[in-house]
DNA sequence: TTGGTATGTCAACAATCGTTCACTAAAAAT
DNA sequence: ATTTTTAGTGAACGATTGTTGACATACCAA
C-alpha cells in the first residue's frame, strides 16, 4: 500500500541492499510519499479528491500541517502529481502488455482479464483516474485527460504494429482505441465498486462482450 | 437557467397567470428549487457536488444557513434530489425521442445530433450527471448508476421495438445499449469541457464515428 | 377572529480549515 | 570545525464550517 517508487537524484554505488545509498534528504522523499499515499488512502473510504482538506492529508500521513508546504504548494499541486503517478501505472501496464506480446488466441478475453487483475492490484492509482477523469477540478481533469490520450495513442501505436486493423486510417484506429480505453476506464469504476470479497467475473464478461461487438466492428469498418 | 418545473399539490382552477393558482405554500418551494439551482450554480463553476458546503449553497441561493433544514437533512439528500432531476431530464430526452420517430436515413448522425444539443440545452444536469456518475460519494455515484441503468433498460426496449438487431438475444442488446449509453455519457463529459463558444462538431463526429463501428459490429453479432 | 403550523431569521457554539511565522535539529557544504 | 541549508515542529491568526435553539412572521384551518 504504501511501497513506492524512489527515484534517488544521484544513485552512487550502492553499498548495501537498502536505504543506504543516498543522502539523508530520502527522509523528505518519504513523509512526501506519505502524504500521497495519504491523499489515496483518503480517496479509497470514498471521497473525491477536490474535498480533501490539506490538514486532512498531513494527519493521515502522520505530519504536521505545515510541513505539507515543504512538498507541495498546495493540495492542487498534490493533485498533478497523483495525476503524473498514476499515469506512470497506467504506462507500466501497457509496457508488460508488450511484454507479454499478443495472445493470438482469445486475445480480448487474456487481455481484459489482465487487466481486471492489474486494476486490482493498482486499486488507488485507477480509482484516482477513473475517478477524477469527470468532475472535480478542471485542471486536474485536464490533465488527465492529456493521460489518457497519451496513453491512447500508445495503443493505437501498438495495435498498428499488431496490424489487426490494416484496412483503418490512422485516424479511425485512434477513434476506435478511444472507445477502447474509455470503456475499459468504465469498466475499472465497476471494478473497483465491488464488494472487496466479490468476484468480477461479470464484469468482464460485459467487458469482453463489448469489446468483441467493437472489434468485429472495426474489423469490418471502411472508411468510405 | 432558474427555469424549474413546478409541479403544484393541488393544480386548481388558475384564476390569473403565475403566482396565483396555490397556496402561497409555495415559497417553500421556490426556496427549496433556489437551494438545487445554487448547488448546481456552484457546479457548473468547476466543482465537484462533494466538495459544496451547506453554508455555501444557502448563500448563493440567498437563504440563511438554518433554512436549509427546512428542506433536506443535510447536503447529502439534496445530492439525492438532484439525482432524480437528472434522471427526469434523461428520461425527458429519451420521451422526446421516441416522440420524434426513428429517422430512417443517417439515423446514427442525427441522433447525435440531437443528443448534442439536449446537452447543452440541459447542461447543469448533465453535468451532475456525467460527472458524479464516476468518483464522489459512493451513495450518489450508486444512486446515478441505478437511473442510468433504468434508461438503458428503456433504450433497449426501445430498439428491439425498432427490430434492427433482430438476432440478438435481450442480453446482448443490453449490453451493446450500455456501452452505446456510456459513449454517449463520455461524449456529454468532452461537450461540456467546451469553451463556451465554441462548436461540438469534432466531439460530434467523433461520436457518430465510434456509434457507428458499435452498431456495425451489433449488426453482424451472432451469439453462440 | 383565533390558534396552530410551518418557513425563514438571528445568534451562538465548537470544530476545522488554510496559512503565517519563529524555532529546532540535523544533514550538507564550507 | 563552522556555517548554511532544510525538513519538520509548534503556536497562533482569522475565516468558515455544520448544527443547535429560541424567535418572528405569515399562512391555513378552526
Amino acid at each position: 500500500m504504501s511501497v513506492r517508487s524512489r527515484q534517488p537524484s544521484e544513485p552512487e554505488i550502492p553499498e548495501s541492499e537498502e536505504e543506504v545509498l543516498p543522502a539523508r534528504g530520502q527522509r523528505k522523499q518519504r513523509t512526501r510519499d506519505a502524504l500521497i499515499d495519504a491523499a489515496l488512502q483518503l480517496m479509497n473510504e470514498g471521497r473525491s479528491f477536490n474535498s480533501l482538506g490539506l490538514r486532512e492529508i498531513t494527519r493521515v500521513a502522520g505530519v504536521v500541517p505545515t510541513s505539507f508546504y515543504r512538498h507541495f504548494r498546495d493540495t492542487h499541486e498534490l493533485g498533478l502529481v497523483l495525476v503524473e503517478e498514476s499515469a506512470l501505472t497506467l504506462r507500466r501496464m501497457l509496457r508488460e502488455a508488450r511484454r507479454a506480446g499478443a495472445p493470438v488466441k482469445d486475445m480480448i478475453r487474456r487481455s481484459v482479464q489482465v487487466y481486471a487483475a492489474f486494476v486490482l492490484a493498482n486499486r488507488l492509482h485507477f480509482l484516482f483516474i477513473a475517478g477524477e477523469r469527470t468532475g472535480g477540478s478542471p485542471v486536474i481533469r485536464g490533465a488527465i485527460r492529456n493521460e489518457v490520450d497519451q496513453f491512447t495513442a500508445e495503443l493505437t501505436q501498438d495495435l498498428r504494429h499488431l496490424a489487426i486493423f490494416p484496412q483503418l486510417t490512422p485516424d479511425s484506429l485512434q477513434m476506435i482505441c478511444g472507445l477502447v480505453v474509455s470503456t475499459m476506464l468504465n469498466g475499472a469504476t465497476d471494478i473497483l465498486d465491488l464488494p472487496p470479497g466479490d468476484s468480477a467475473q461479470l464484469i468482464e464478461d460485459t467487458l469482453v462482450h463489448q469489446l468483441r461487438v467493437i472489434f468485429l466492428g472495426a474489423q469490418l469498418w471502411r472508411d468510405e
